[in-house]
DNA sequence: TTCGCAATTTTGTTCTGGACAAACATCCTG
DNA sequence: CAGGATGTTTGTCCAGAACAAAATTGCGAA
């Protein structure tokens, strides 16, 4: 096992900060400090990459760069690891018990049983209070869990493989028929995050609502022609928490002007959560403001 | 309806062509020709936005950018139409016409009539078979109407998400156990096409082996961790036929550098035909290739 | 002719260093 | 203590040059 050094490019892959960032940052604040190949180009050691990844997470939780670079890693590792939780209702502390068990399962890398387990309390629940309940409340335990440093990686990527799955498996199973509204869930480019858009399609389909899933990252104009072709009521987009929100007005107004006036434009997910207005188009905070939207807009029809 | 304009951001996101060849292809080529806003920065119009997109579409069928970007937009038109198809043998012409017959649901927008029939197929092939010789064919059908043209962006999702709900269904009704050998299945940041992913877990699933799918996009360094953690046998990669190529070797060389040795790294997928050997790295061609490999292994073992 | 190798063109990526606006923090005043 | 003015931080954009890897062409030998 060497220490295999990255290109910018590499980098920018594996860090999600872009080229200009990292050069910009070596310039103002000396780090990160590549060596340099034959060519004059930046190499980075692997270690360097690896602060990279703790200064992004602690961005991402509310720290700035400026601060964080001028920090000696053993420090940030300790900024890492301390816990902001605000301490949780006691009427909560069961679910709250409960939800660490299912997390437990992920980080002992067991699979199986959480998928077992979930699927238990699937049947218990039922699809909606499965959805509201367990998932919902198990993804926020979880991205916690990743701001603070205690989960890792690829256990986030398993536990949202094996949700993803049992959310598919369960929607696969409702009957179908006829079903109206016709709603068009996707996501814009760079906006991987697909489980919050399947929490709403869940529920949405619960509802009678017929669900043209397009899965994620759905150039705009892309987005006009399916709701087109698929003569759509409704165009639901998912922002994750991740998602640059400088970037969500201003998208969110070129889709709308592509849109033809009669198609409704939904917005939801951590990522529009307080965020300013944008004209025609619905921001909706909560699962249940989904809902809400949905019974709105079947009145309105009506 | 309007046409909004978008920055160089915002077409980078929807065209896949990063900032700096926009702006060398502006230079070179005299194509893009953005207009500038007050701050001088470039701004877009969609119809310039369409034409990238299908200047990069030919590019992904072999044409060069030098020329294309020489040519004007209708003999674009003109070639994007034009069907390289080579003739089939004629024993199997039946099964294309079976697979045509599954496109054209999805271009009729029935997701629901494609999921029945894919469903039966499922059903009267078996798994094994249906992957072999339902999915992969369809998915390599798939992949030729896009570049020609024949199939919209958002057709081509709406197949790709329908397609992975049902062998992702199919995966998770079979039995589990004490399985062997442990695969860690993803792919590397960037590389965001599942399929294949999937179609190899189906397959690894059914010869006894323990999946562990940790979805797309996981960074070297993590997929290092998620071996280990998972104490896995086999880390197997898929890159897709749109990944950069010149990319890869240097990819899985870091990769093998950082996992130990013990481990096995395997990529599969249409990206990794014609490349050339990497040392400690084996290349799949195919799904069948992907079964000798996994056979290979267990008598090694042995 | 056809094959293989060398020269040349094409093309994507990287470099430097300057600029600026939007977001954020701080300070001052009512 | 609220709220607006001022200052700082920070990401993105720009220009133009340089260069290596890939693709194409040209050339000479089998």
């Amino acid at each position: 096992m060497n220490t295999p050094s990255f290109n910018i490019a590499a980098v920018e892959r594996d860090t999600g900060l872009s080229k200009d960032v990292l050069r910009v940052w070596e310039r103002r604040y000396g780090f990160p400090l590549p060596g340099r190949d034959d060519h004059g180009e930046r190499v980075y050691p692997a270690e360097q990459v690896e602060r990279l990844r703790l200064v992004k997470r602690l961005m991402d939780s509310g720290h700035r760069p400026g601060k964080l670079l001028a920090t000696p890693t053993e420090e940030l590792n300790v900024l890492a690891q301390r816990r902001p939780q605000p301490p949780r209702a006691a009427s909560d502390a069961d679910a709250a018990a409960e939800l660490d068990g299912l997390v437990a399962l992920i980080k002992q890398h067991d699979g199986a049983a959480y998928q077992q387990a979930m699927q238990q309390r699937l049947v218990r629940q039922g699809l909606e209070r499965f959805v509201q309940d367990t998932v919902a409340p198990l993804t926020r335990h979880v991205g916690a869990a990743w701001e603070e440093g205690s989960i890792e990686v690829f256990e986030e990527h398993l536990f949202t493989e094996l949700t993803k799955r049992l959310l598919r498996q369960a929607i696969a199973s409702l009957p179908d028929g006829k079903r109206c509204p016709r709603i068009v869930l996707t996501s814009v480019p760079d906006e991987a995050h697909v489980l919050g858009l399947l929490m709403a399609e869940a529920l949405f389909a619960l509802e009678g609502a017929e669900c043209v899933p397009l899965g994620a990252q759905m150039p705009l104009l892309e987005i006009a022609r399916a709701a087109a072709a698929h003569r759509a009521d409704i165009v639901a987009l998912s922002f994750s928490l991740a998602f640059p929100k400088r970037q969500i007005p201003a998208l969110l107004q070129q889709l709308r002007a592509v849109l033809p006036t009669a198609v409704a434009l939904w917005a939801g997910g951590g990522g529009v959560k307080r965020l300013p207005e944008v004209a025609g188009v619905e921001l909706l905070a909560s699962l249940e403001h989904s809902l809400a939207a949905l019974e709105a807009w079947r009145r309105k029809q009506a």
